[in-house]
DNA sequence: AACACGTGGGC
DNA sequence: TGCCCAAGTGT
C-alpha cells in the first residue's frame, strides 16, 4: 500500500483543496437534500444513493421526506407504508435496515444521529462509507466517505493502479483521504469528489479539460487517464425459471408475501414458483408447486406472456399464465384476494409490476 | 474474500 | 442485445 500511495506526497494539499472546494462552492448541483443538513435527510439520501443514480433518487427523496418528515415519523410508520414508499428502487433491505435503525436513534440516543464514527457505526446499514458521508456533511467531521466516484478520481489523482473491485482496496483510499481532506470544511471536500466524479471525472472519456483539479492530476498528466481506475469484472448473473399464474376472482385477483428474508423481501407478487425448464410448460407441476409451496388450489389456464427481468446477480424469465381457484383461498397475513384499487397499496417488486401492467388489467 | 442484494440508463 | 455502471452493506 506504501507503494500504492507514492505519489500522495507529491499533491500541493492546500491547492488542491482549495481548487476543489472552489469549484464545487460554483458548480455544485442544486438538489433537494442540500437545502439544509439535518442529519436525518442527510442520512436518507446516503441510504437512497447507494448504487443508485441522482436523477432516479430525486422524486424518492422528496415523496420520502414528505411522508417521513422526521425520525418519529419513520420510526412508527408501518413497514408497508415504509416499503410502498422503496417500491422500484431496490436493495429493499437498505430501508428495511433504515428504520431499524431510526428506531434504535429514536430509542438510545434520544432521537439525535449520533455525531461519532463509533456509535454511528454501529447503526444497521450505516457502514463506512455512510458513516463517513453522515459525520462530514451533517456535521464537518473530517472523515473519509470513500464511494465509486472518489475511488475512480483519486486512482487518476494519485495514479492508483490497485484493482477498486477488491474491497481490501477501500483502505488504501481511505488512508489517501485522510491525509488529503480538508479540515476547514471536509463536507464540501468530500462532496466534491463525488460531484466531479460524476460530472467531469466519468468512467468513460473524463472532460479532462474541464476539470478544475487537472493540474494536481498524475494520470492526467501522464495520459493514462482513461487506463485508470482498474476493476476487474463481474460475473454473469445465474438464470431462474419462474412460472406466475394471474387468478382473476370476480372483479380481484389473488398477491402473496414474499419471505421476510432474502430477495425482495416482505416485497408481494402474483403467485410465484421456481421450476426447472424442462418443466416450464407442464402445468399439473406448476399447479403442484403452487399447492405446497403457496397454498392455493389452482386450475391453470394457458400461458399468456412472458416477462424477463435482469437483476445484479441473477436474471429471472418468468412464465404467466392465467388461472382459476379450484378451491376457496384461505386468506392470511401472506395470502390476499385484493380489488385493483387495493393491489396499488402494496409494494411490489419491478417484475410483478410488469406483469400487472401487460397481463393484469380490470373489466 | 466472495457473494447476495435491484433497478434503469448509457453506449 | 448485452454489458457496465451508480453516493455500498451484510453475511
Amino acid at each position: 500500500m506504501t507503494d500504492s500511495l507514492k505519489n500522495l506526497k507529491l499533491v500541493n494539499k492546500d491547492a488542491f483543496q482549495h481548487d476543489l472546494i472552489e469549484w464545487f462552492s460554483n458548480e455544485q448541483r442544486d438538489l433537494p437534500w442540500r437545502k439544509d443538513k439535518n442529519p436525518y435527510k442527510v442520512w436518507v439520501s446516503e441510504i437512497m444513493l447507494q448504487q443508485t443514480r441522482v436523477d432516479t433518487v430525486i422524486p424518492y427523496f422528496n415523496r420520502f421526506i414528505e411522508q417521513f418528515p422526521t425520525i418519529n415519523d419513520l420510526a412508527d410508520a408501518e413497514e408497508e407504508k415504509v416499503l410502498k414508499a422503496w417500491e422500484g428502487l431496490g436493495y429493499y433491505s437498505r430501508v428495511r435496515n433504515l428504520q431499524s435503525a431510526v428506531k434504535e436513534v429514536k430509542e438510545k440516543y434520544g432521537g439525535k444521529v449520533p455525531d461519532t464514527k463509533e456509535e454511528i457505526s454501529t447503526l444497521k446499514g450505516v457502514g463506512p462509507y455512510t458513516a463517513g458521508a453522515i459525520l462530514s456533511i451533517a456535521y464537518g467531521v473530517p472523515e473519509p466517505a470513500v464511494d465509486g466516484n472518489v475511488m475512480r478520481v483519486i486512482s487518476r489523482i494519485l495514479s492508483i493502479w490497485e484493482d477498486i473491485a477488491k474491497p481490501s482496496t477501500r483502505k488504501t483510499f481511505e488512508t489517501a483521504i485522510y491525509e488529503l481532506i480538508s479540515h476547514e470544511n471536509p463536507s464540501y471536500f468530500n462532496q466534491a469528489l463525488m460531484e466531479l466524479g460524476a460530472l467531469i471525472c466519468t468512467p468513460t472519456s473524463p472532460s479532462c479539460l474541464l476539470c478544475p483539479v487537472r493540474e494536481h492530476c498524475h494520470a492526467f498528466h501522464e495520459g493514462v487517464e482513461n487506463e485508470l481506475p482498474v476493476k476487474t469484472k463481474a460475473k454473469k448473473q445465474r438464470q431462474v425459471q419462474l412460472a406466475s399464474v394471474v387468478i382473476r376472482e370476480d372483479e380481484k385477483t389473488v398477491i402473496h408475501k414474499r419471505s421476510s428474508s432474502g430477495l425482495l423481501a416482505n416485497l408481494w407478487e402474483f403467485p410465484t414458483v421456481e421450476v426447472t425448464s424442462p418443466f416450464m410448460f407442464d402445468k399439473s407441476y406448476v399447479e403442484a408447486l403452487l399447492m405446497e409451496e403457496i397454498g392455493i388450489e389452482v386450475k391453470l389456464g394457458q400461458a399468456v406472456g412472458k416477462i424477463e427481468h435482469v437483476f445484479s446477480h441473477l436474471k429471472w424469465d418468468i412464465q404467466v399464465f392465467e388461472g382459476e381457484l379450484k378451491a376457496p383461498i384461505k386468506e392470511d397475513e401472506n395470502l390476499k384476494v385484493v380489488s385493483p384499487e387495493e393491489i396499488v397499496e402494496y409494494p411490489f417488486p419491478v417484475p410483478h409490476q410488469k406483469i400487472m401492467k401487460q397481463y393484469y388489467h380490470e373489466e
